[in-house]
DNA sequence: TCTCAGACAGAAAGCGCTTTCTATCGGGGC
DNA sequence: GCCCCGATAGAAAGCGCTTTCTGTCTGAGA
């Protein structure tokens, strides 16, 4: 039924051992024997049976990529960059084409466990777990336990744009410097004149949303201002809806508002507009990542720049071995200040 | 070293075959002895080897889902819901655990290709390919052999928003009707008033742009109005903003842009902004899609809304088999039109 | 009491590949 | 002319699981 290595050694008049060894290339075997027998793969039209093959050499070619959320272009972006360079990486290696995949869990730490032992199963070559994770110490505790696992089995874990975890110091991670970043951000405000502040925060139990916050308040705390109000939400357009309307009941002489990310923001400007309130004039609004839409927004959004698809790439660079770590803790990757025009002085 | 199996079965005090049975759940196990069994698979902290069971099963718990652009909200909302779905129904069933990856072609016939063949070496269970095709016939014909093979090796084939292959009854297939959503469109542009329309299209050669062109020429033929310029380019945001500049160039009187999709119209909208139009006094525009930032352009985008999610779902459950195929062609996904500030009667 | 079906459990044969460990074959050095 | 080495190729032993084929044992029916 199905062609195996078998039916190839035997059309190449050769032995099984010769033709996984030309289809793998990392043991010499005579150019002519190559010809034959590359000759007979693409007369039987052989594929390789993944699963014999991973078995045998206790490990496969599959590299997962861990997203929270896969219709989230910020997650998008850095996947498609490691999916990207893990493509080129292999291609320059015989034999060593790559399956990438990625995976969204949804921010579900239970669907992020389960995928992390699936891959395990599949004996992955590498995974790359994106995004900030869930501050619970019980499912920090199990990644930790996965993660641990996955590397002494071989597996190459890299973090990027979540925190190295504690007391591990072999997982390569690259780091958002999230709280610089905001707190450019605030400053930004603060140096327009901004004094009441409105915060939409992301879900309350993420790193990258409390790195964020921390950020904001440090801006907040040198310049003596007191903080305005917060609202926490998941990360999208509709949260920053909703918590426009809380913000503007908890203190409606707002200038301003920051928001967890571009989605946010774009959602905080919707409400803002529909309740006859202009931006930048009226209120400013910041949000954070520069997703592509955020300069097409109007006013187009001031936000902090994340290096999204550099980070990816990198991590696809770390997963393949391609690139060292470096040895000395994580590399924090900072964010830049783009200023647009929805932010302003405000009125008078 | 690893925990295998056998360690298992020892710890349990049964055989190999009885654990097997077991985590597979498809064989009549004593309660009692299937308890022993999951606890020392818990005690001994044992992950099943993938690649050892694909092989002896014949098939593996793999999902790919193929789609041409994994930063594009588009494709990664159906992902998602497809992700979502399957693992809905793997999780009503016992030691039906998927693992649902979602591969990146970057809209390459080549890496389509690269993936498929991938796939088809990890004997995927199922195979889902999103977005439209590239309609060289070469690679029609490429793609149409890969299938058959994975097809014919046991897995499920679904195609989601893709034409399906000609002569091929037996591979699932929902295609957005993307030829009627784009007359409806134009109908509608036509019918507030509008003769004189621009149209940015998808890149020539792929089935989508076919589609929705054709359907915006089939109203405009209906109307008896000529066609205005058409450019083609990627599904870009930049490719809108560029386009815009070369439609006005070919039609300087142009009173309306249809894009190719939703983010292909914010390009437009702002390259309008940028030469002083507004937007839609002076120019209306539309997209495709209803993307989540569509309702939050300013002005708020006209467009088609393709079901998104179902649609993804629905290649999911196919996908899994939870859900059977219509016998008489594919599914027609209808698009709805969406009216909103973008569009209205041209100026006087 | 004896038989037999039904419910479980075990033995063992692979699944298709990788990878040592062994040949085999020409040559160059002495 | 002999020995040893480098370059290739083959033999064969698994990798860890699934599954068919056989039991074994229990209780129901006769």
């Amino acid at each position: 039924m199905t062609v195996t290595l078998a039916d190839v050694a035997a059309r190449a008049r050769v032995s099984p051992a010769t033709v996984s060894r030309v289809l793998n290339g990392n043991y010499p075997v005579a150019a002519s024997t190559r010809e034959r027998v590359l000759r007979a793969v693409d007369e039987l039209d052989y594929v390789l049976n993944g699963p014999a093959s991973s078995l045998a050499a206790a490990t496969s070619d599959l590299v997962g990529v861990l997203v929270n959320d896969i219709a989230d272009p910020f997650f998008g972006i850095m996947a498609s960059a490691a999916q990207g360079a893990i493509g080129e990486v292999a291609s320059g290696r015989a034999g060593g084409e790559k399956l990438a995949v990625v995976c969204n869990t949804g921010g579900s730490p239970a669907r992020e466990l389960t995928y992390l032992t699936l891959l395990q199963r599949q004996r992955a070559a590498a995974v790359i777990l994106m995004g900030g994770s869930l501050e619970d110490p019980e499912h920090l505790a199990a990644t930790a336990g996965k993660l641990a696992k996955l590397a002494e089995a071989g597996t190459r874990v890299v973090l990027c744009g979540r925190p190295p975890v504690p007391g591990d110091a072999n997982t390569a991670a690259l780091v958002f410097d999230n709280r610089t970043g905001a707190r450019l951000l605030t400053e930004h405000l603060l140096g327009l004149g901004h004094r009441r502040i409105g915060y939409v925060a992301g879900p309350a139990d993420r790193t990258t949303t409390r790195h964020r916050l921390e950020g904001h308040r440090a801006a907040l705390a040198a310049a003596g201002v007191a903080e305005g109000p917060t609202v926490h939400g998941p990360y999208d357009r509709r949260s920053g809806h909703e918590a426009t309307a809380e913000l503007l009941a908890r203190d409606p002489d707002l200038t301003a508002v920051v928001a967890a990310n571009d989605t946010v923001a774009l959602g905080v400007c919707a409400a803002l507009r529909e309740r006859g309130l202009s931006i930048p004039d009226d209120v400013s609004v910041a949000g954070f990542d520069d997703l592509p839409f955020s300069v097409d927004a109007v006013p187009a959004l001031t936000t902090v720049r994340l290096p999204l698809h550099d980070a990816g790439a990198r991590a696809g660079r770390l997963a393949m071995g391609a690139e060292e770590p470096p040895t000395d803790g994580p590399v924090a990757v900072p964010g830049e200040l783009v200023v647009r025009g929805s932010t302003a002085a405000p009125r008078g």
